[in-house]
DNA sequence: TTCCCGTTGGGCAATCTTGCACAGTGGGAA
DNA sequence: TTCCCACTGTGCAAGATTGCCCAACGGGAA
């Protein structure tokens, strides 16, 4: 909020551009996208285009990416007593309320983030943000031998479980996703004990 | 329109600043403005603000300054076989069809252009554009020993026309201004004749 | 196959914007 | 009066954008 406004426009760039990524994918396909209309529809150059996204697949994909790396970093954030459920549950609750979109935006980005083009570029969002839990997570288990390791199919499963929920809610157009979230972990506790 | 990307966006960018410049006037006067709040309004830097205008009162005539100096250069680019009133005329009818403003904010124009603190500067606009229309008259003129004068006087009363002519259309909301021209130097014609 | 062309990623210089610093100004309170 | 403070204009360096460049890649036509 207090940011200065070099740091504002930034980001009020990148999200122009993903905005307009996803809205042209819509309109005429994943396919024909190129990054120039992306860049036209941005009032932006073709060069500045590619100082954000390396590609049009990571400028579609935008919003999955900041979603995810915001998560992570709001679990970092929690007071360092919280064990790493609470810290996570805790960050869901604040996550939640962030990231609000336009309906008719969330609608386009739900047809297109399956798309078999954008799949690389999903996984490789999702192994990213898994490798930066992971090493917030050790920091929030006991230490042990097998604490890197717990660390790790902890940092997966939970995310795994948040792909879900996140999935789920965009489906039922659901707001409220601490609620599942709880009953997912909940499910994941029940299947493993 | 075949401009490019950077040309367009400092267009917009002072286009924007003078705009929140009349707004902010309009709303809390023209003695409270400062540069700070225009800037801030247009979503730029203060000293991106002092790159496009000297001051608050240039920001604020910016349109008449846009105005006039296109006007001239219309009356240049007219072809050279045309007198310099056919010339004008036919600026003027170019020149009625470019500037389409949003009413509110004309509205707001018109009460804000005559204020006090503002008349200097334009004042040094209409000056400018008189010397720089004197220029472009002399060459629309048959050559003789007192075409320089000739040239000065024509432009001094052509402007002082426009200027009357626009100051109506602007209070009687009138679109057609090439007709109020043609009065206007009809009346001019008939006066010194 | 070979060639052509649209698309892409990125290097580079020119230009623009921002953030910061500093001096000058003018108005109002002490 | 003197002091204080908000506002302004401008120099400067860092960062961002643009425009132009070229090399690489892939799909389709000859």
């Amino acid at each position: 909020m207090t940011t200065g406004l070099r740091e504002r426009k930034k980001a009020a760039t990148r999200q122009s551009l993903h905005d307009a990524a996803v809205l042209l994918a819509a309109e005429h396909g994943v396919e024909s996208l190129t990054v120039e209309a992306i860049a036209d529809a941005a009032t932006v150059s073709r060069r500045t285009f590619s100082n954000y996204f390396a590609s049009k697949e990571q400028a579609l994909l935008h919003h999955d990416r900041a979603r995810t790396i915001r998560l992570v970093e709001l679990i970092r954030a929690r007071p360092a007593r919280e064990s790493l459920m609470a810290a996570v549950i805790g960050a869901a609750e604040q996550h939640s309320t962030e990231f609000a979109a336009d309906p008719e935006q969330e609608e386009r980005y739900r047809t297109l983030r399956l798309h078999p083009a954008l799949l690389p570029e999903l996984v490789a969002t999702y192994a990213a943000a898994e490798r930066d839990l992971a090493v917030a997570a050790e920091e929030r288990l006991p230490a042990g031998p097998d604490t890197p390791l717990r660390a790790q199919v902890l940092a997966a499963t939970l995310l795994a479980a948040f792909r879900v929920v996140g999935q789920t809610a965009l489906e039922r157009r659901e707001r409220d996703v601490v609620d599942l979230l709880r009953q997912a972990l909940a499910i994941t506790r029940e299947g493993f004990c």
